[in-house]
DNA sequence: CCCGGTTTGTTCTCCCGTTCACAAACTCCT
DNA sequence: AGGAGTTTGTGAACGGGAGAACAAACCGGG
């Protein structure tokens, strides 16, 4: 494994890179552990963690040992232990301050989702450019102007935006979080955003979920228009 | 490929089986053509295409070798040409009935959200288990009790359901759904659903998209706390 | 102390997706 | 008509992830 000398010289605790597509299921294992947990299991098995989060088990016993050797073997995995290690290494032991720019339809409906709140995410300020929506108050929080933006960053060393704008004001709102030192970026317009190299983006785009779905469905019936 | 054989008893006409990453960029294409369509554009290169969507035009063009040779070399694509190719291999030519279950806060902002009209997909139902929700009307659609389900599935023939719902109603709303007839299931429950293979689902899970996003910027900052 | 049963961690192989690079094909200008 | 310039479509190399399979490690009982 050609890896192992970048490996070593990461600093010393759980800093191995970890594959793209294990950090996307490490959340899984995590809700799927704190189900367990509060249903008062203190041991499983990959066997049985594999089911709960509706996975293979072997693939998730390699996600596992990309963090380090945290089972026993012949006895499975502490839960709460394991779920400590895994939220230490997603970093959800502490809590991440977040604004969220475009209150609207959806905007509002991420607001006043209290998941996010339970998984280390704290929303700071919800921001709108629409002076209409001055004012108005949202799971509890007032909507700022948009122009609040920077002070709000700075102020609680902001480092995550989520963008639920229409897909045309996608690209000024990203410009204007990076220049004010958002690193990480959460779109739900659908417009391809274009950010530095250092910024990462993840988009959400629930239309192109339905349209992946109605390309499968119009396979299965041997693609015959529905009724 | 054990597919092969599969693939062979389809029918004629672009019934290749094209590669799931493909199928997932296929939206993609299609909103930017759209978009190029609206500005006047007729004609354009591969690169410029994959510039409006946000890849690689090494990519792009392998995805649409899949589905043809619908370009013209040296010269580029028509726009509307190639917009309607798309839309036809996915689907999205004609609307499809889908029926939304869970009217709380991202079931409204669903039902509000115009672009799945745009996009092919008409919503014929609300459905809700909370009495307190009945006759209230989201977007200019009645909300329904949940067991008006198998009804309406049956009446317009609906192939395509979404759930929105608590974790907890998710699985029993989805074997309700695949008990009617459903083959295709958009879940924003975070629960892994367990569903007889010929039903497809899709998840969108918004908290860990943000968990990835903690994940990076931790790794960024040097694993220090944020504020 | 030893042995059978159990479960992890890892190795190996295969497949899918990405990207490079280039020949084929087309346009336009001379 | 021919050649220069442009752009597509695809063959091939490469890297990463999925899954099977197994050896190493642990527990409990005798
Ligand atoms: N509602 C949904 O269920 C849904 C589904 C899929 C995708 N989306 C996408 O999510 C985005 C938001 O959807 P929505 O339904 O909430 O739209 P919306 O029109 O209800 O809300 C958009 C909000 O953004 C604000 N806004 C506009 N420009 C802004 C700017 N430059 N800065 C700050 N705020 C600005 C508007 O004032 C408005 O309040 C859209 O891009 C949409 O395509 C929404
Ligand atoms: N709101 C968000 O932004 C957001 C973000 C991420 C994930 N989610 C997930 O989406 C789902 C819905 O979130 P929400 O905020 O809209 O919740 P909500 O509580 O506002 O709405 C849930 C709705 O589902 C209905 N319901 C409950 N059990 C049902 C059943 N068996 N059949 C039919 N309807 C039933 C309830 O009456 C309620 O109206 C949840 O699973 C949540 O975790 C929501």
């Amino acid at each position: 494994m050609e890896r192992a000398a970048v490996t070593a010289r990461t600093s010393p605790e759980s800093a191995r890179d970890i594959p793209e597509a294990t950090v996307a299921r490490l959340p899984v294992y995590l809700r799927a552990l704190t189900t367990l947990s509060e249903q008062g299991t203190g041991t499983c098995s990959s066997e049985e963690l594999a089911g709960a989060a509706g996975v293979n088990s072997a693939k998730l016993r390699k996600d596992l040992s990309y963090l380090g050797s945290y089972g026993t073997r012949g006895v499975g995995y502490d839960v709460d232990y394991l779920r400590y290690q895994i939220a230490r290494e997603i970093g959800v032991t502490q809590d991440w301050p977040v604004v969220i720019v475009g209150i609207g339809n959806l905007g509002q409906a991420l607001a006043n989702y209290s998941g996010f709140r339970s998984r280390g995410f704290r929303v700071v300020a919800l921001l709108d450019a629409d002076p209409a929506r001055r004012d108005e108050v949202v799971a509890g929080i007032e909507v700022r102007p948009f122009d609040d933006l920077e002070g709000i960053v700075r102020e609680h060393s902001v480092a995550i935006g989520v963008i639920a704008t229409p897909a045309l004001s996608a690209q000024d709102v990203a410009d204007r979080m990076v220049a004010c030192g958002i690193t990480s970026i959460l779109n739900f317009a659908p417009f391809p955003l274009n950010v530095p190299d250092q910024v990462d983006v993840r988009k959400v785009d629930l239309s192109i979920e339905l349209q992946i779905l109605a390309y499968r469905e119009q396979r299965k019936t041997g693609q015959g228009a529905p009724a």
